[in-house]
DNA sequence: GCCGGCATATATGTCGACACATATCCAGCA
DNA sequence: TGCTGGATATGTGTCGACATATATGCCGGC
């Protein structure tokens, strides 16, 4: 598992030296990846130090390469950094998730408009095919939409891809998924919304196949905001005895 | 051991060394500003190479911190990175701009619908005042809207302060202002659309006054809208004379 | 005369080190 | 006992330097 390629010749660590060299080439790129890994798995807290040495140490890396993962995350708002006093983990109260929420609606919604407009019968027969699995999957696990979130996450950036904007496409696939990511892990409620998702879901492909850009964006809109609202909802209400398990925050 | 204390920060006062204090407290921050003016001022032209050990001894600064702003940027797409390459000014073409315009369309269309929600009398008052500068010095110099682009910048701005978004107003102030100011410099034509851009801003103020966000959302999208519409019209015309000395492999 | 390979030169990626700011802790004092 | 001040320690910001990959120019071969 640790094969070593000799090129490298001064890595004294014991750990993971080599990071994940899958499609990344650079030391930055690797130290992105699994710093937003580590962040997105919930080691790393809302509100917890990002600490360069540690953090370093344990990639087996130099700062340098860590800096700049660290500078790419604050860009993309999953870090806030004071100048002397290094980088944390964004805390997202339930208002800020609300604000992620809205930009997401404006951002998908334009997405679903611009999709409507040049998606290909291909493209559509693949997202009902996604639909297809959907639904399988959920009458699997009885619409507890727990595993169908990746299939959720395929759907909304395959709808991206199909908009054919590359400014939208990186805003949603890339510069907004670490925070998207950080939203769904801070709230892992969402009761039984699976099946109403799953309608949603239908509507968009059909306004796409429709190549009708309004009512794309329209149904698009209505889902996140739906999605929001549920959201909004079962946050406001357990907030009542989260005292007692703040501690513990079972990962 | 004592290293003699090279308190020697200002090194040779040849060049601008002390980048610009003014608001920004580390030396990466400045470099990210001037870097952002060389851009934006046309020195750097899209497709120019950033070479980091130039821009480094012009700053009078060290590698370390100008790499952290050109990987800000990078971040804002405004400047694009091979691996081992380097970076360069991103290109924008008509159809990048077009796009580019597509996400302001989103975003601000749910700023003005966020602002509607939330504005003050005195946010009004104030974009009155903004407005009546405009119409002063449009009728100065002819409604050119040259002079008035600064006052068009601080009027979306101020309506992105009014949302009390924080993403959305990161997202307009902060990541994509570079690359809107990019694209008002690649695209100087924009002929006589100052009044119309007035008119439409007043519509715009009149929706927020009137606490409407359906009419907000809808007033601000069709003026950025209006605005693509005009520069796709004027930029598919002229540059004849562009791509002209490209051949020479005509053996 | 043109194309390909090799040596050189430059630039990027990365590393280690240092200066200063901030946080922490302990001692002294009201 | 609680607060303030200084000494220590840690961490960030910045710098210079090295290794390697890429680009460039020269020479030889076809």
């Amino acid at each position: 598992m640790d094969q070593m390629t000799d090129d490298n010749t001064s890595q004294d660590s014991s750990q993971d030296a080599n990071l994940d060299p899958a499609e990344a080439q650079t030391i930055a790129d690797s130290a992105l990846q699994r710093l937003t890994e580590v962040i997105l798995s919930g080691e790393l807290k809302p509100g917890a130090k990002v600490s360069e040495p540690e953090l370093a140490r344990r990639f087996g890396i130099s700062r340098a390469p860590l800096r700049e993962a660290i500078r790419r995350l604050e860009e993309r708002s999953v870090l806030t950094r004071a100048p002397r006093l290094g980088a944390r983990v964004v805390v997202l109260s339930p208002a800020r998730v609300q604000q992620i929420f809205m930009v997401r609606e404006a951002i998908e919604g334009m997405i679903a408009r611009e999709a409507a407009k040049v998606i290909t019968d291909a493209e559509i027969a693949h997202l009902r095919a996604n639909l297809a699995r959907q639904k399988a999957r959920s009458e699997e696990i009885g619409f507890t939409n727990f595993l169908t979130r990746e299939l959720d996450s395929d759907f909304h950036t395959y709808i991206a891809q199909c908009s054919r904007n590359e400014f939208l496409i990186k805003f949603l696939c890339e510069d907004y998924a670490t925070l998207i990511g950080l939203c769904r892990r801070h709230l892992r409620q969402v009761p039984e919304r699976g099946y109403r998702a799953f309608v949603e879901h239908g509507r968009i492909v059909d306004a796409l196949e429709d190549r009708d850009p309004d009512m794309a964006e329209l149904t698009m809109r209505r889902h996140i905001t739906a999605s929001r609202q549920v959201l909004e909802a079962s946050v406001q209400e357990p907030r009542r005895d989260a005292a007692r398990s703040k501690r513990k925050r079972a990962g």
